[in-house]
DNA sequence: AGTTAAACCTGGTTGC
DNA sequence: TGCAACCAGGTTTAAC
């Protein structure tokens, strides 16, 4: 599920609660994607920064409090870097209940509890020294510019497409020429700029390439205004669920009409994913 | 460089 | 009702 709009939503709920709260306790549940890399015992007497995003990652900054570091293990600077993979949430608990059978990972603080739940455990949840060290800069490495940043223009971006000779919709899916759009909203975006999403990048003009920009950043300002998409899992950091599945044009609506053209939504697999298109709007 | 498949997991839905 | 097959928001790794 989660995608930009819906790890954003996460950020947000999460990121008043987190700043400057002290770490009490961590608590590992089953094995996730990767494994942390530090005992959990090495959180506690850290103090929570502010939160940030980088593509579908969280950065959850830990620095050493100084007034509580007595043991050599509090010394540390760092932070924890979290993937929701496909059907991860991280939930707020001013008072958490004993964890269930999907609750692999709490971060236990002096004001509540963040728990991560995560039935399929894609995700991740790893210790690094800092955005710039391994192993979170090596998992940023090939991170492509965020969809919001002014540097992003549409005439950069058309130069990016131009390098590429993958079909666009696998291009989106890979973020290396901008993040943030997973399947639900690459799919939605190429629908909105009358794209075929079997479409080579380097043959995309710059007009299109324009138009291809604006409607990612039009899908995924407005899937995170209704709190993201929530086809299963996901619910924000309150529990609350996203409502953008609703308004999908063609994304889960094989044989459908078009909600443009009336034509049934096609659906085919590239790159192992299911891809939702209308084949009368979106065009080579 | 590209595409493609398989891998990591669990659970819900569909079809026989 | 039972059971197998297939599907799902992501990403890495290996292989043609």
């Amino acid at each position: 599920m989660p995608e930009l709009p819906e790890v954003e939503v996460t950020r947000r709920g999460i990121a008043a609660p987190l700043l400057g709260a002290e770490v009490v306790a961590a608590r590992l549940g089953k094995p996730l994607r990767w494994p942390l890399g530090q005992l959990p015992a090495a959180l506690v007497g850290c103090v929570v920064g502010d939160v940030t995003r980088r593509g579908k990652y969280l950065w959850l900054p830990l620095h050493a409090c100084p007034t509580r570091a007595r043991s050599p293990t509090m010394g540390m600077e760092g932070g924890l870097l979290v993937h929701l993979g496909m059907s991860g949430s991280l939930g707020w608990w001013p008072q958490a209940p004993a964890p269930g059978p999907h609750d692999h990972f709490d971060l236990v603080t002096h004001r509540g509890t963040l728990r991560l739940n995560d039935p399929r455990r894609f995700g991740a949840v790893v210790w690094s020294e800092g955005l710039n060290h391994p192993p979170a800069a090596t998992l940023l490495a090939k991170l492509g510019p965020e969809p919001f940043d002014p540097a992003l223009t549409p005439l950069s971006f058309h130069a990016a497409l131009q390098q590429r000779r993958t079909p666009i919709k696998s291009l989106l899916l890979s973020g290396e020429v901008v993040v943030g759009a997973g399947n639900i909203y690459a799919c939605e975006a190429l629908f909105q700029a009358g794209i075929h999403p079997g479409l080579v990048a380097n043959r995309i003009s710059r007009p299109r390439a324009q138009l291809l920009l604006a409607a990612l950043r039009s899908t995924l300002a407005r899937a995170l205004e209704v709190g993201g998409s929530t086809l299963r899992d996901f619910a924000d950091a309150h529990g609350v669920a996203g409502a953008f599945q609703a308004e999908a044009a063609v994304y889960g609506r094989e044989g459908q009409p078009c909600p443009r053209c009336a034509s049934p939504v096609r659906r085919q697999v590239q790159a192992q994913r299911s891809t939702y298109f209308c084949k009368m709007c979106q065009r080579r």
